[in-house]
DNA sequence: TCAAAAGTGTTGACATTACACCCATGT
DNA sequence: ACATGGGTGTAATGTCAACACTTTTGA
């Protein structure tokens, strides 16, 4: 399977802890093979060149499952990343020298994003050195992928207001406490627990199930489930052009 | 300058004539070299191949100044078409091996859209058969050129009811029964004149000039120009995470 | 019995909708 | 004088924001 060595495909992926949202990075290292130092130590998404005879999207579903072990997630394309400056910095020309020699200095990359329901995630991790890190205490980044992933978080925070994506970072059952803490985190705002109730009780797609938290030390909360089938018949279109 | 065979870079070039929203298009013909038969006849949007070295945003400025004269134009990157049957439809495969044989068969394009004034456009025309179509009536589009601008006005809807692009399609000084046709015609739906009036009235970024129309049959209707700047100075974020 | 989070309603402010008549101009 | 689009206000309804106390559970 032949590589396109100029297209790259990039998959920011989301993850929440209920607690903050994360990112899956994987740790990039480079030795001296004489002298032994360690001349790169940074994280990455490490994205997969797109292969010739396959559809961007399939590249990008390849990537998701490479890394996560994860097949039929959510996966949005935002933006093609085509600066030619985008991997010049000293430390990615020598990274891509030593590893890739066939790769040329200019490779776009078609960015997507994922959400995942990270509990799902951590049995699969196929690479060591693969860890969630909060979108506010990102580590040293190689390549332009700082840029990517705050490119990612800004078309997330959009598209959360729009569309009920937020239920993809969640495990199947949740309760209104966790969604609003999702979008609590997501959005990075505070919003009022009865009135943030009020809300989503009109949203027939968020279904109340006869079945309570276990477990916890205080009163057990609600369990709820989305249905993506509810919504799709229930949604109307906005009409306000508000700016 | 070495083109990027399998990158090209496509512009849908939105333009606005108080009645239709439209799209710039060219015209593609091939006739048979023997019999002179017509063998192609549809219109394409005439991107360009990136160039190497160039950052695709330029490519895509590029396209756009080749096709309309304009620099400085609105100019949004908003999807990438990476699918392997994008060229496969018959006339495309006889349409590239005949005009650009060193073109492989899987040719991404980074789709940008933009939007120009298009009274400013049609002195600088370049190539003969470039003309405008409303995008409700669409000739026979040539690739998935089609799909491309269906997508881009999904974009442009979403993007107006968001952010106050719409004036980048309008001369600089514009009525409101101008920019409300604008909305009309953009999102397909019908407004209210009075509380549009009252909705824009809000907007301090839409300053009423001391100008009225002239040489109209009617009551002439006050001048109005767009500042980004004030925008800008009073915009405030939305909270609401509508679905 | 205490700690911790769940759950619940009302009010005032603001935004949105629906709707009909007079005005200024060119012909 | 008439045809054409410009310009304006109010009332009813819906939506949003602010706010505090009681409940249920495990420890």
């Amino acid at each position: 399977m032949e590589i396109i060595s100029n297209i790259s495909v990039d998959c920011v992926i989301f993850g929440f802890d209920n607690t903050c949202l994360n990112v899956l990075l994987t740790k990039r290292e480079l030795t001296d093979p004489l002298t032994g130092e360690l001349m790169i130590e940074d994280y990455t998404m490490q994205g997969h060149h797109a292969l010739v005879g396959e559809n961007l999207d399939d590249a990008a579903k390849r990537v998701l499952k490479d890394k996560t072990g994860l097949e039929d997630i959510f996966l949005k394309q935002f933006y093609t990343f085509g600066d030619t400056d985008r991997l010049l910095k000293e430390k990615d020309q020598l990274w891509l020298k030593t590893k890739f020699p066939m790769v040329r200095n200019h490779v776009i990359t078609v960015a997507y994003y994922s959400l995942v329901d990270s509990s799902k995630v951590k049995p699969y991790q196929q690479y060591q050195n693969t860890k969630w890190f909060p979108v506010k205490m990102l580590p040293e980044l190689g390549f332009d992928h700082e840029k990517i992933i705050r490119v990612a978080l800004e078309y997330l925070q959009e598209e959360i207001r729009k569309e009920p994506i937020g239920f993809e970072l969640l495990p199947e059952k949740f309760t209104l406490t966790q969604l609003q803490n999702l979008y609590e985190v997501i959005l990075d705002i505070k919003l009022d627990r009865r009135n943030f109730r009020k809300k989503v009780a009109q949203m027939k797609h968020v279904i109340p199930l006869n079945e309570k938290q276990k477990g916890v030390a205080h009163k057990p909360a609600q369990v709820f489930i989305f249905s993506r089938d509810v919504y799709n018949r229930t949604k109307k279109e906005r009409l306000d052009f508000s700016v």
